[in-house]
Parts: C-alpha cells; structure tokens; sequence
DNA sequence: TCAATATTTTAGAAGAATTCTAAAATATAA
DNA sequence: TTATATTTTAGAATTCTTCTAAAATATTGA
C-alpha cells in the first residue's frame, strides 16, 4: 500500500465521519477533521485550530472554524469543556472522562473516569436530570 | 434596640469586613458588601449585581462592580466559579463545596463538600500542585 | 480642622471572543 | 447539466469585560 492510497483511506474515513454527521465533506471541513481527529484526541481552542488549519495551507475563515466546531459539538463528534470564562475548549474525547486543567499554560489533560470517582452525590433537586457530571482538577506548576 | 442600631451594627460589620480587606469603605462598596454578604451565601453575575444595586437606590457604574468582585475576589471573601463560557459567576461562600448548575435557568446551587467526595485522583501531572477541584453537576428541568 | 495624598469611581472607549448577515461559492440531486 | 440546498466568507454586530484618565471621595497627620 502506497502512502498516498494511505492518505486516502484516511481522509475516505474522515470524509464517512462528516456525512454520517449530515454534513457535506467541503474542503474545509476534511481539512477540520484531518486537524481534529487524525491524530489521538485533542483539546482545542477556536483560535488554535484556525492557526493551524491557515499553517497547514487551508485557506478558511474563523466563522467557518466556530460553524463547524459547533455542527460537529451537535453531531457528538465533539464536546465543550468549560475551564475558562475568556474562551471555549473543544474536545476530541468522547469518553466518559474528567480534565486537568494547567491553569499557566490554559492546557486541558484528560483524567480517565476509571483513574477518579465521584461518589455520595446527594439527591438531585427536585425536578431535574443530570446531564453530564464535569471534575477539573486545576494546576499550577510548581 | 432600635431597628436603626440594628442597621449600624450591620454596616459597621460589613465596614469591617472591608476594612480587613485593605480597602475604604466607601458608599458603592458597603452597598455591595449589603447585597452580597447580609443575607446568606450568593451565586451572582456582575450584571445582576448591578441591577439589585441600581433597584436599591445606589448609583453605582459596571466598571465599579467589576472593580469590587475582583477586589473582594483577590481578598478572598468570593470566588470565582466556571460555569458558562458566556458570563462569570461570583460565589459568596468560601466553604470547600461543589456545584449543582441548573443549565436552563443558568443558576447554581452549592453541594455542601461533605455531600459528595471525590476520589481515586491520579498522581498528578509532573512538578503542578493542585491549586482546586471544582465539581459541577449540570442539571435540566424534566 | 484642613490641606496634602492616596484611593476610588466613573463615563465612555477599547478589547476580546463569538455570533450574525447576506451574498458568493460549492455540493448534491434530479 | 441544471436546479436546489448547503456552506463559506468578509465584515459588521453583539456581549462581556477591561482600560483610561479625569473627577470625586476617603484618609492622614499637621
Ligand atoms: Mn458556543
Ligand atoms: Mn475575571
Ligand atoms: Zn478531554
Ligand atoms: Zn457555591
């Protein structure tokens, strides 16, 4: 197998991601999915991802970057973490999971939900459903 | 005692509390001070904040409750809890607890520590310390 | 008490992240 | 291929928050 039949086996994969999502494989959407989920999971801001999306030579708008982190958030191709109230993290790891989060760097860590337990949570208020339970552990270098 | 001295010795608490801070009780802080520390623990956006000011009376600007939430937060007599990307919420209890957020109505409600425990944490990322553990349990009405 | 000094408040401008608008480009279906 | 639906985009708009620098207020200590 060539490395080019290699190459498109990955992007034919990637392009099955995005139109099993509803959502027309354009260049620009492969090249977001190449990004994101090529390469293990990620943890990414809108900004990063457009850097790097302009870096690898795909010309690409940032409204075009938050459409799409947002059409693939609604897919569940992705999910938002919230650790910083100036901007929005994207994450590639649809596992049940927690974070760390490096407060220095703005860098998030994955903790596997096997590797930490939440227990004893007391009776949810009256009416209400859990959607999701979310533990940052926040630190700092030392 | 009258309902008057019952009032100083409310302002000449909440006065001392600024005072400790290193701050100068002035007429915008003791109105904050009142709203926020008089009556209970508070979860409260600055927008909020200003509104109840504004609603009691007090001519106080945005810039100036910004100003004191971060003031009375590097004081230590509120946190900061990351909730939502889109506006930050200042907590009036400094006990160690978690969070209930209600996702609909965009309000917190405390888990009290000893309600719920989190454990099995990891060792954590080479040469950080913790600096917290936030829990948040995002609840929607059913 | 009364300046002198330090801190605080404020209006409005500025900044940063994100969303919106509506027109041009592209993808799909017939 | 042509018609239709979706997507991308530039730039304007919006929202939350911070900054600026001038006026107001609080404190100090003679
Ligand atoms: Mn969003
Ligand atoms: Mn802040
Ligand atoms: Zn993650
Ligand atoms: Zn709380």
């Amino acid at each position: 197998m060539t490395v080019d039949q290699k190459e498109s086996g990955l992007k034919a994969n990637l392009e099955n991601k995005i139109r099993k999502a509803d959502l027309r494989p354009t260049k620009q959407r492969i090249a977001l999915a190449e990004l994101l989920f090529a390469d293990g999971n990620r943890h990414i801001t809108a900004e990063i991802l457009h850097g790097e999306a302009l870096e690898a030579g795909v010309r690409i708008s940032l409204a075009t970057i938050y459409n799409n982190l947002h059409q693939f958030t609604a897919a569940g191709l992705l999910r938002e973490v919230v650790v910083d109230s100036t901007k929005s993290y994207f994450d590639t790891n649809m596992d049940p999971h927690h974070h760390f989060f490096h407060e220095d760097k703005g860098m998030l860590e994955d903790i596997h939900s096997s590797k930490l337990e939440v227990s004893n949570l007391p009776d949810l208020p009256e009416g209400t459903n859990i959607a999701s339970i979310d533990v940052i552990v926040r630190v700092t270098s030392n």
